[in-house]
DNA sequence: TTGCATTATTGAACGATGTTTATTTGATTT
DNA sequence: AAATCAAATAAACATCGTTCAATAATGCAA
């Protein structure tokens, strides 16, 4: 039966489609501004059909959220080469505030907006396999390093978390503005002087 | 002529009202879920009178948002007479962090949000007062640290951007829910163990 | 090929949102 | 008492996410 088989196909077509209008509009306007009929316009459909495709807008966003996660943890995973733990915890670093700075919109989306998490909860999603990626990666670096005398007396977890939130709150401070706005005497290559602060503590051993 | 003094205490009176109510509302049921008509109908009066004392919903909350930096700036100068620049300052990240997390609502419109931001770029507002304030509290005392050989080699600014932000990292996947998604073997007090890891970090002399 | 059943799609509607406007109310001054 | 002026309102506009009955298009059996 070609059929049914055809329409499984045309179905994921449409959902396809719907999902790459969603992904330009929103990298080029953001959340707030990707609105459904602005997709369904795009895509020369009436808005009712989106339901059809995706229970709701937070389904949507949570799938551009996952696609985000995955590209965040290729660039991650492309210093595995280097063998020094410590070496490569710091190019991770690099790569992950490259990634936010290159793709600050769905940054915001991947770690700040309600959007993704309120469909996980709403899915009773047990798992967060975007995020845990992530944290996993950082955690088994993480525990090479303390096996080299590093992070004395703290576990893998708190100093994951820690490390990921460092990160994470230099790249979002300024995605959120605010990094701007403070007055500052250099404001050239903030962000990347201050990881170069971070990483000179992350070396006490 | 006391009839004019009368007038602009009252003036002052309804945007006082506007005001108080928009903070309970918001501090309820935050930012999304507090809207013009919500406050309007709070106050027993039309939606429209609201923009006679206020620009936009943004100035609103811009002024909850600079109340919120008064508020967190006495938090963190409480530990003032701690003489060791460096225990000091684990007692202001200290002070910083239980801030938002008893008031999330609040620091995510002071860190977060887009809306007072908005409102200083249309307002063309040269300085972000409460940020600056407590960027120069920590600042002050990165200094200090530094004179006692702490942060070698790292300039004062870039040093306290750096901890800002893990302090920022640390609260602020928690208020976005993210941290709760992280599959992990120890929750308890994740973030005070993170905040004790970085702590560690900090003490390389 | 025709008629029926099923599915895909639509368009209008609902209740919200922030904001603007002309109009009315009410108090103050002449 | 009449004229003036500011305060406050009600209604409207253009959006938003979402739902649902009605319609169009398709697949299948006779």
């Amino acid at each position: 039966m070609g059929v049914a088989e055809r329409k499984i196909r045309e179905k994921e077509r449409l959902r396809t489609l719907i999902l790459d209008s969603a992904r330009t509009l929103f990298f080029r306007y953001g959340y707030e501004k990707t609105s459904i009929r602005n997709i369904a316009d795009n895509i020369e459909y009436s808005p009712g059909i989106i339901y059809h495709y995706f229970r709701d807008k937070n389904e949507i966003f949570h799938a551009l959220h996952n696609e985000g996660f995955i590209n965040l943890k290729a660039e991650m995973e492309s210093p595995a080469a280097i063998a020094d733990p410590m070496g490569r915890m710091k190019a991770m670093g690099k790569k992950y505030i490259q990634f936010a700075l290159d793709n600050p919109i769905v940054y915001e989306l991947m770690f700040t907006l309600e959007a993704p998490v309120e469909h996980m909860i709403q899915d009773k999603a047990q798992t967060w396999t975007g995020g845990d990626a992530i944290f996993e990666l950082l955690k088994k670096c993480v525990r090479e390093c303390i096996m080299m005398g590093y992070f004395r007396g703290q576990t893998a977890e708190a100093t994951t978390y820690m490390i990921l939130a460092t990160l994470h709150g230099l790249v979002s401070l300024k995605i959120s503005k605010r990094s701007n706005l403070i007055n500052l005497n250099e404001k050239e290559n903030l962000i990347m002087n201050s990881f170069m602060a971070f990483s000179y503590m992350l070396d006490r051993q």
